[in-house]
Parts: C-alpha cells; sequence; structure tokens
DNA sequence: CATATCTCAGATATACTGATATTT
DNA sequence: CAAATATCAGTATATCTGAGATAT
C-alpha cells in the first residue's frame, strides 16, 4: 500500500483547465473518464488492502460474493465471466485459484455437458462473509461518504453506465 | 474487443438487493464502490480499443499527456508517479518502453543528480495529440454522455475522492 | 549516517490471442 | 458443419517486494 498524503489541489480540475488549454475538445468528457479511473484506484487500493488478510483479490472477491448472491450457490464460468466482465480465460483463472483455496469446486453442469459449473463450499461461504465485513470497515475505499453522497454518485454512474451500452433496463 | 451485448438490468440494482437481503451492511457505499469499478471497465475498455493503432496502453497514454502538459515537456520518474499514484517501478516500466517507441527520453535533471527527467520528443508530442483525437473520438468510453451530466458526474466524484484523501483544495 | 531517487530481479495477477477438445 | 463452452500455451502489461547503486 501507499499511503500517500494527499494533493494540495485538484489533479482532475488542473488537467482540465490544460485540456482546454491546448484545444483538445470534449473536456468535460475527458474530466469525466479521469475522474472514474483515479476514483477506480482510491476504491481498489482500499479494498484490496482489506481483503489482503483473506488472501483474496478484487476479482475473486468479487466472483465469491456472484456466487453467494445466486440461488444455489453455483454458476456456470460463462455466465460469471458475462456478469464480471471478464475474458474467459481469467474466469477459469480465477476458480483455478478459488478451487486450490477451497472456497469453490467444479461440478458438472447437469444438463449441458459442455459447461461447468462454479459452486461456492461452505468455506468460502463462511470467508466471504469475513472478508465482507472487512470490506465494509474500510468503507469500500470511499473515505466517510454519507449516504445521500453515495447515492447520488451511484446514479449518475448509472446513466453513464446506460449511455456506455452497460445494461439497458 | 468484446462487443457485448448490453444486460437487460441493472447488475447492480440487483447486487445491492441482494446485499441488503444478505444483511451486510453499507449497501449505498457497496453500490457506488461497484460502481465506479464497473464504468472504469468501459471507460478502460473504451480508451485502450481507440489507442491501440497508436501501440499504446492508457498508462502510457496518460504519461505522455501528463509530459505534454508540463511547462517544458518533462518532469522527474518520481513526480509523474505521485501524480498518476502508481507505483516507481511501472513509471520505470512505462518510461522504458514509451523510451523504446521514440516517444520519451530519458535526461539528467540538471540540479538534482539522483533524478532522472522523462521529456516528451517532437514524435511523442505529434503521437499524442493524434492518440488524443482518436480517443475524443471513441467519446472516453462514456457513450453519448451530455457535457452537464459529464459535469455532474465530475462533480459527484470529487466529493467521493475528497472524501477518500485524494487531494485537499 | 539517514534519506531520496531510480533501477533491477523475481513473483503474482490479469488480459488477450490463437488453438483445441467436447458438446450442442 | 456451425456455434458454444471451457481450457491451454504463450505473450504482454502492470503491480509489488526486496535489494542495491548513486546522490543529497
Amino acid at each position: 500500500m501507499s499511503p500517500k498524503r494527499p494533493l494540495r489541489f485538484d489533479p482532475i480540475a488542473e488537467a482540465r483547465r490544460q485540456w482546454e488549454v491546448r484545444g483538445w475538445g470534449a473536456p468535460a468528457s475527458m474530466a469525466a473518464a479521469t475522474s472514474i479511473m483515479r476514483a477506480q484506484q482510491l476504491v481498489l487500493a482500499g479494498v484490496e488492502a482489506a481483503l489482503r488478510e483473506f488472501d483474496l483479490t478484487f476479482a475473486r472477491y468479487e466472483a465469491l460474493v456472484l456466487l453467494r448472491f445466486s440461488r444455489e450457490g453455483r454458476l456456470p464460468l460463462g455466465k460469471m465471466g458475462e456478469r464480471l466482465m471478464v475474458h474467459p480465460t481469467s474466469i477459469t483463472n480465477a476458480i483455478d485459484r478459488l478451487e486450490e483455496q477451497g472456497l469453490v469446486r467444479r461440478v458438472p453442469h447437469p444438463e449441458d455437458r459442455r459447461a461447468i459449473l462454479a459452486e461456492i463450499t461452505p468455506v468460502g461461504v463462511d470467508l466471504v462473509e469475513r472478508a465482507t465485513q472487512a470490506v465494509v470497515e474500510a468503507e469500500f475505499g470511499l473515505g466517510d461518504l454519507s449516504e445521500a453522497e453515495a447515492d447520488r454518485l451511484t446514479r449518475e454512474i448509472r446513466k453513464m453506465r446506460r449511455a456506455a451500452g452497460d445494461f439497458e433496463d
């Protein structure tokens, strides 16, 4: 981790100013995209720090949560990749690792013999619940954002996600 | 690239519902953090697709832009790492690559002989301007977000960044 | 001597390409 | 035969740790 002290100015406001000086176009979009990238660095750093003691990465934690939320604790690997927006080989790799850790096991799909299900184990259920406590205590890397602010943020990003074709609804 | 079709529901709204069912705490923060992570995937995918023809990654593009915006087209590597919030060895690596591509060169720091400056070359200046055009045309992966929506998004994220200690201002 | 800056070697995580086996 | 599912081999990128060289 890098507990870097805060800058004494907003680097994105500064970048936007420079962007306009150069006449580079769409400065509002640049600022929004850069904001998203930087916010993600902060969230990822905060969450991964909380997950370290459980030997989980963010990607593997997300996979565990997804399985925990599924009706029967199992999902086809392909479906998991779609939902998490990751490459098929990345899911194979993540499930390999979770299986080594005893948090998940592979079981054959009952109807489609091409597909394989990942199923969360009791150990996995226990771990994901403890890891979640730690992530909540770390405030998801958001700092002390109020509930109202978090909701406004979620709503604004939701517009962007819809514009970018993430979902239809 | 993966031109995946949109889901027919908002996966984050669904995750939030499940999160509350399990009684996992801070659902508003979970939704905000997950929104940031997912938005970043969309932006990164859009921008990297636009940068591919220039043989640039997002990280190297950011470094070029930072140099382009500096007063004299050069900055110490350490300062670049701070500004981009990346590990010192990652900057070394990125500058190695940009130097191989002829977009940047290393020059000694005139006052502090420990430090090394990365300086953008004329070829680098030309490339970063052309790459920027492509990124703007790709709308930064934001889809057709209006300027007002982009500004609102930037403002909401700014609150989060301040709460997370990204800057003081 | 302590600190700062950068680099290197080695390890891990993720992603992508292209190929393959199996099943639908 | 075409499409879908998962895997594998190989490559690339980025991150981090720990060590070391050089300079302040």
